[in-house]
DNA sequence: GAGATGTCCGCACGGTCGTGCGTTCAGTAC
DNA sequence: GTACTGAACGCACGACCGTGCGGACATCTC
């Protein structure tokens, strides 16, 4: 019974947000969407095991079994949030530069709206995916896997941006990727965690200027004017 | 009444682990002691709200009641969590070095320490201010205060250590000492965090070398020769 | 119309949480 | 010996947690 429930809520979420019938209301995607808004915010600031359903019922005027309903779990709530934190992520810094070619100005500009994403705060916590990687990085469980799972997927991406880039000259043909990944990504969560945690804003500066000397100098001539471009 | 009772065993504390009188048995602050050993490993993997009074009083067969008369509050006993636990990588990382000369090399010490505190697994989660750090980062209140203190604390003394260095000559006049700080500590961060999250222990090379690259890069001939040396 | 479907609510459950009471008991002082 | 102190306990409280059942109420199908 309670099976059932979860599983049809459940795979609604998973075919996607697409109506179910043709011009349906679909008031359930709806109500949906609006607690997913919010349990996005509270898990950057408080993490995913601070999300409560009562407290997100009444944050929304909703009641608690209904909210309860939508999801069948609390873990497939969290489950959730994570889905819809990774959508939000890849239209913020990912979706825009899906025509932008290979290179290394590709590879700072993707760098550039991972700092914006931060500091824009587009969830209010910072990154969430820095406040929930720290929350679940030492459990097991679905939860964790999701979160691992999103977090390799970015790195993947870094490293692929940048293979391009090498691909295209604009790095050293023996340039290590993986390090620069790594260096990268470093750099820009430091500046999200100290911006958060202290709310000094300098940070974003720090990183900006590690990312453009890590990417200069790892830059063939060509990379190097690639990345003095206007842009 | 709850007030009197918090803040005399918070003093407790804060005076240190010297005996009250002379020859005191003091099992109080022997069960404290005991307390704080499994709860900043909790902290480390699940979080300082992950700890539970009830929870910890079963695993080491005591009372609640008696865990919680121990620190007055939930509160205080996080807050204890957190002194204890600076204490504990005072000792790991900063203490060892207490006789070694300023100098690029004891820099350089010094990120091997804290590289080794965290892939020793001193705590069980990892670096236990990396994970409260993102847990309360976007929050207020004594404790994110205590978090936000014991990192600027941290962050602090690399920045003096760097300056050491560049005042016998390691480095560059010009060296910017808080750029440094904030990258060789990111790239420390992160290899704490992909090796937890990921089990990926190959971070803590890349960080090693990046910090290394960093350092070398900074560094005047008497510093790279210093960085060159057996240790 | 009647019926089916899905959304959301009211309400209750068992459990755990932090807190606080009074009490027991070991160790010290007199 | 008695008196005192502090540590730890047993127990209970109100609040909140996730979960689940059954029903109300729209909306769509026939």
């Amino acid at each position: 019974m309670s099976g059932s429930t979860g599983s049809t809520t459940g795979t609604g979420t998973r075919t996607g947000s697409g109506a179910k019938t043709d011009g349906r209301v679909e008031r359930g995607n709806q109500t949906r969407r609006l607690v997913l808004g919010r349990t996005m915010d509270i898990a950057s600031i408080e993490g995913l095991e601070g999300l409560s359903l009562g407290r997100i019922a009444t944050e929304l005027e909703l009641s608690k079994s209904g909210v309860f309903a939508l999801f069948g779990s609390k873990e497939e709530l969290q489950l959730a949030t994570i889905r819809a934190a990774a959508a939000v992520f890849a239209e913020q810094v990912v979706t825009p530069l899906k025509d932008v070619p290979p290179g290394a100005s590709r590879v700072r500009a993707l760098c550039r709206n991972w700092l914006t994403y931060s500091s824009d705060r587009v969830f209010s916590g910072g990154c969430f995916f820095y406040a929930v990687s720290a929350e679940f990085d030492a459990r097991t469980g679905p939860v964790h896997d999701a979160v691992a799972r999103a977090r390799l997927d970015w790195t993947a991406y870094m490293e692929r941006s940048l293979s391009e880039a090498r691909a295209v000259g604009d790095f050293a043909e023996d340039l290590d990727v993986e390090q620069i990944a790594f260096e990268v990504i470093a750099l820009m969560e430091a500046a999200n965690a100290q911006s958060v945690l202290l709310g000094d804003t300098r940070a974003y500066g720090r990183a900006e200027q590690g990312v453009t000397a890590r990417l200069r100098s790892a830059a063939t001539a060509r990379g190097r004017a690639a990345l003095t471009d206007p842009a």
